[in-house]
DNA sequence: CCACCTATTTTGATTAGTCAAAATAAGTGT
DNA sequence: ACACTTATTTTGACTAATCAAAATAGGTGG
């Protein structure tokens, strides 16, 4: 059975990678899971060893088959716990992320199941994260950001992707969660400033790097 | 923060005390881990030196105030979690004991407060083991076991104090969860043969030493 | 009182995961 | 082509937890 450690790498080399077939580079890896680098490079050995993942020295690795089903059922643990966290125990979305982190290692198949089952299969996560399926299905739909969409248009936001809770805290009082409704005023590339109109008529303004991490779709 | 194999050693040695005062030997604390002695004398060392027991050399361990605190917080997470297992996801009973004890070392105390209040604040999990309280108090009601009560009184069972899948697997199978109502037909001390009598008629044979297991208290 | 049995402790090794710091490889610019 | 910068790998050391097996300390029975 893959110890925690374990799973933590390959879950990052899937976070890393984007659901793509590109190279996570040690680097990315190591500061993803807070770790020296040569620390990453002897647990990527062992991993390599065991056909979790391939590893092309000085350059990057990449998940296997048998690796990246582990990763998915990490990742499909970790992400239907935050839902039921919220939904069920009524926890602010903003601290879900960390309890997750502890119990995505504890947490069965079996249980898995039921807790999917209990939360009527969900396909995102409060943060509008996709949840892989039991198969290791994901949806990965690719979405405009607040930092890149067109101006003007009525916006929807559909996922916020930073688990840091105090960007969350943030987000959540400025009333930009999953589903609520918004569109962008105006972008000043030069001084990096993104000025949001929500439906009230409330106005936000962001930094270009914190509107990257907020997902949206045209509504409609 | 207390690791896993801190907060096992500190549990079992609350669970071999019987809440007691009692001193606990290294040969049960070793076996209730399995793991060899020497491991048990090192790891009990270590405590020693962390104040979270105090070890008595060639006597056995006892739990400090602060030791007792952490072990009790393990023991009500643990608890509250199996419940939570039968009650919300109705999971087997037989089955819940594994899945906690995996789960006991990665719930927070948040979710543990929120579990205690989404279930009602139980006294007692699906085995009938009594709760501890967010204050570490645990109900300590001392019962008769069907092998040390009076035979022909109408009983109830209010416990059953073996955590192993197929005794639990028996006990469910024969009707004997706590809750459930019988008496004791005859018990030969010979032999080591208890009989049962169901409410419904039905009789039941048992071992003297799985009869020691059930814990009942007169109906009434 | 001495030999023996049993529980406990000690000693020496092992494994997983980690850090610090030195060595190396791969560009990059001049 | 050469010196430089930067990412990566190697090396050596450490901690937590464990096992196997040898040493020891208490009783217990004769």
């Amino acid at each position: 059975m893959a110890t925690v450690a374990v799973e933590n790498y390959l879950k990052h080399v899937l976070l890393l990678s984007e659901g793509g077939e590109e190279l996570v580079s040690m680097g990315d890896l190591a500061g993803a899971l807070a770790v020296v680098p040569g620390t990453a490079t002897a647990m990527v050995k062992a991993l390599a060893d065991e056909g979790l993942l391939e590893h092309q020295p000085r350059l990057g690795v990449r998940l296997t088959t048998r690796g990246r089903r582990i990763a998915l059922n990490v990742l499909r643990k970790h992400r239907l716990v935050e839902t039921f966290l919220v939904e069920t125990l009524k926890m602010d979305w903003s601290k879900v992320h960390a309890e997750a982190e502890q119990l995505e290692h504890a947490v069965s198949d079996e249980v898995l199941d039921r807790l999917d089952a209990l939360l009527g299969h969900p396909r995102q996560d409060p943060h509008g994260d996709p949840i892989p399926n039991r198969a290791g299905k994901i949806d990965s739909q690719v979405y405009a950001t607040l930092a890149t969409c067109a101006t003007g248009r009525r916006l929807r936001i559909v996922r916020v992707t930073e688990q840091s809770e105090e960007f969350l805290r943030f987000a959540e009082d400025s009333g930009l969660r999953p589903g609520a409704e918004l569109s962008v005023g105006e972008r000043n590339l030069v001084s990096g400033l993104v000025t949001l109109t929500r439906t009230d008529g409330g106005k936000i303004a962001l930094g270009v790097a914190a509107a990257g991490k907020i997902l949206v779709e045209p509504r409609g």
